[in-house]
DNA sequence: CGTGCACCCTGACCTAAGGTCAAGGTCAAT
DNA sequence: ATTGACCTTGACCTTAGGTCAGGGTGCACG
């Protein structure tokens, strides 16, 4: 009259594995049952009733370091527990839910970091301006980057640009500057171009285009660094018109970096 | 002109830790930016949005070896493979969902495996025999455990028992085998009820309470066992009762172990 | 009666996604 | 010149088990 089931169909009833069942025996959340005479392990009804509420509550996500307390607490506390348990339980779901929302702005591009608004405006500009998918990718890439640099200046920034937008002078700029893009670094319309962006900058000081939080703090160089360099390895033509445009602010006076 | 920031600073801007950035260098989720003069790793634009896609796509539960083939594929495969990452953070949070259910149940008793139409059937049973607060628990978790040990036959056992219960000599037995909870093993009621119940049993063999179902199959007599045997350590009287009962049961020619 | 197969035993090592500690180099400020 | 905050590598720790090795047990089939 062998009493009782071996571990395998313990670990079936709980539904959980033969291992985690000898895991949760190291780990003292459950009592070693008695031996049959070949050394098997035997289990009784009270064992799994006890694995299922082990089960339980690890698959909640309790550590199984506090489950065999919260088994073995009185009513009252075990009570608490439970509702500790099930608080932790419901943070981690809107923990995911949240998470989840994140993954779908990012099925939609790099939109997860910048606000509706902004994204309204990119897309309406980047009509205005004939980009290209990958111009309107990069200049999103952009922003995120001044948001995420500068949080401080972001809105700023998009309302100084915005207003810009309605000098047509500005949009035209704006348009050679990404058709710059495709450039050889030597073509001569770089030079131009660098000349006639100083120019403009100088006569409209307040459009500057990296606010002035950006340079405030220790690490603003830094910061504004990362952003005008942001992209050029694919628009070589870039390096040289930074590096221009640079020289002629700073002949004016306007030491940018 | 130090360029690039430092890794720090890396990961505060995608909002991780040091250690995850150096972590993800070593499983080759983003390339090991540049080295300054004294070996600090520069880290540019373009490494800064690698970490925050990095980080979303692992808060969403991707493994960090699948991350990198995400990141680098085409637009159309990556998009594929959000769409399935949002599936399965979609089964994560159902599944979370369901635990949280299973842990509310878990709460209120071991109710969890139970159907809700037989757990208000035994309340209502529990206030007619007048069970204290323990004897319900023992006789949920031997449901529980008829349930869990003979699935196909629980329905069936809890209809017998049920119509069971409109017989007034029924109920009495009922009643006194809760009773008998109390009793010392060497009682003589002990003598007599094991006798009615068989008497009982007999002249109402559709009423056997463990389903036909519990025996069959090669370990028919080990789930009996394991059933009859519940309680007993808490139940002294019960163990003596148990084996009065069998052998008046076998005497009359019904095999029960 | 032996052979296969499914199950059990212990113990040692492996996993993911980092955390922690040690021992030392660097940077900016005081 | 020293303090404190930051950086470097490397080794070990963590959770909740999984996997493997080497060996024992129980039962059915030929």
């Amino acid at each position: 009259m062998t009493d009782g089931v071996t571990i395998g169909q313990a670990a079936a009833f709980a539904g959980i594995t033969v291992k985690a069942v000898r895991h949760y025996h190291k780990h003292g959340l459950i009592d070693e049952p008695r031996r049959d005479n070949s050394g098997y392990r035997r289990y009784g009804s009270a064992d799994l009733l006890r694995l299922v509420q082990i089960r339980t509550l690890a698959a909640a996500g309790v550590p199984l370091a506090e489950v065999g307390a919260i088994l073995d607490a009185d009513p009252d506390r075990f009570a608490a527990a439970l509702v500790d348990v099930e608080r932790r339980l419901n943070d981690r779901i809107d923990d995911l839910i949240a998470r989840r929302e994140t993954l779908r702005r990012l099925a939609a591009g790099d939109r997860a970091l910048l606000p509706d608004s902004v994204l309204a405006k990119l897309d309406r500009v980047a009509a205005d301006l004939d980009f290209t998918p990958d111009d309107v990718t990069m200049a999103r890439e952009g922003l995120v980057l001044i948001r995420a640099l500068v949080p401080e200046g972001f809105d700023d920034y998009v309302s100084r640009v915005e207003s810009g937008l309605d000098d047509p002078r500005y949009v035209s700029l704006v348009k050679r500057l990404w058709g710059a893009a495709e450039w050889e670094p030597d073509d001569p319309r770089v030079d131009e171009l660098a000349t006639a962006m100083a120019d403009y900058y100088l006569s409209h000081p307040a459009l500057l285009p990296i606010p002035a939080g950006l340079r405030a703090g220790a690490d603003g160089a830094i910061r504004y660094s990362l952003l005008a360099h942001h992209g050029e390895e694919q628009k070589p033509a870039w390096i040289r018109l930074r590096a221009l445009f640079e020289a002629r602010m700073r002949s004016a006076g306007i030491d940018i970096v």
